[in-house]
DNA sequence: TATCGTTATATTCGTATGGATATAACGACG
DNA sequence: CGTCGTTATATCCATACGAATATAACGATA
């Protein structure tokens, strides 16, 4: 048997959620895609889903994370704030800091 | 607004969850109570929410995490193996080390 | 052998979450 | 001004999960 350490990390601003995993995947597939539908698609979850999570993320925090067009051509599009790009990448860096924290540490139990 | 980061660790063995924050929590009911109708209580989760996760930890183990006694004097009860303790001991370790360095790291994000 | 409180398990039911669906509003452009 | 694809939203429904409930099995003890 092969024993693997996983973990979920979230940033909370009084009982909302700001950032998780999956937040900034979507975040990360706004910045791709340039559209909101075509990140929900790419990441095979529901527009509504992906809308909620993005206007949570933007009620959550002090400034605005995405910025999206209505109409135009193309029909509009969403892409991140230099806020928002920052928050991702800040995100990441300590998500995987706390990967490899874990890792470190559950070679360290004995007869596991 | 005041930032908080949290965070959820989880060990697994090829796909079945040995130790979360949840079982974890139950597991050291167990070993106060002496029982784990006495721990679920303890915890307001129902008794079957608590046997199927004691059930679940210890198919996922290697060796027992609980044993347990059926009937007898006070109907029976059930306690942590050592392997048990020293699981609940490490499990615990490691996660306040998590939550110290994600704290420290939330610290360095700046202009969050 | 009757009692007792526990473990162990099945079954039913309510609820909450997400998925699917529908639709209004929008604005650039031809 | 009609078209287009998107954002923004509401509504309905299925599915999964936990809560509640019921009950059998068990063994030490009086």
């Amino acid at each position: 048997m092969n024993y693997k350490i996983k973990s979920r990390i979230w940033i909370e601003a009084d009982n909302n959620i700001l950032l998780g995993e999956g937040r900034v995947r979507l975040l990360k597939a706004i910045e791709k895609t340039g559209s909101l539908s075509k990140a929900a698609k790419s990441l095979n979850i529901s527009y509504k889903k992906a809308w909620t999570l993005v206007d949570s993320v933007n009620k959550s925090a002090k400034k605005p994370v995405t910025k999206s067009n209505i109409g135009g051509v193309g029909g509009g599009g969403a892409k991140l704030t230099s806020y928002g790009k920052d928050l991702v990448i800040f995100f990441d860096e300590i998500n995987k800091g706390c990967w490899k924290y874990l890792d470190q540490e559950l070679e360290k139990i004995p007869g596991l």
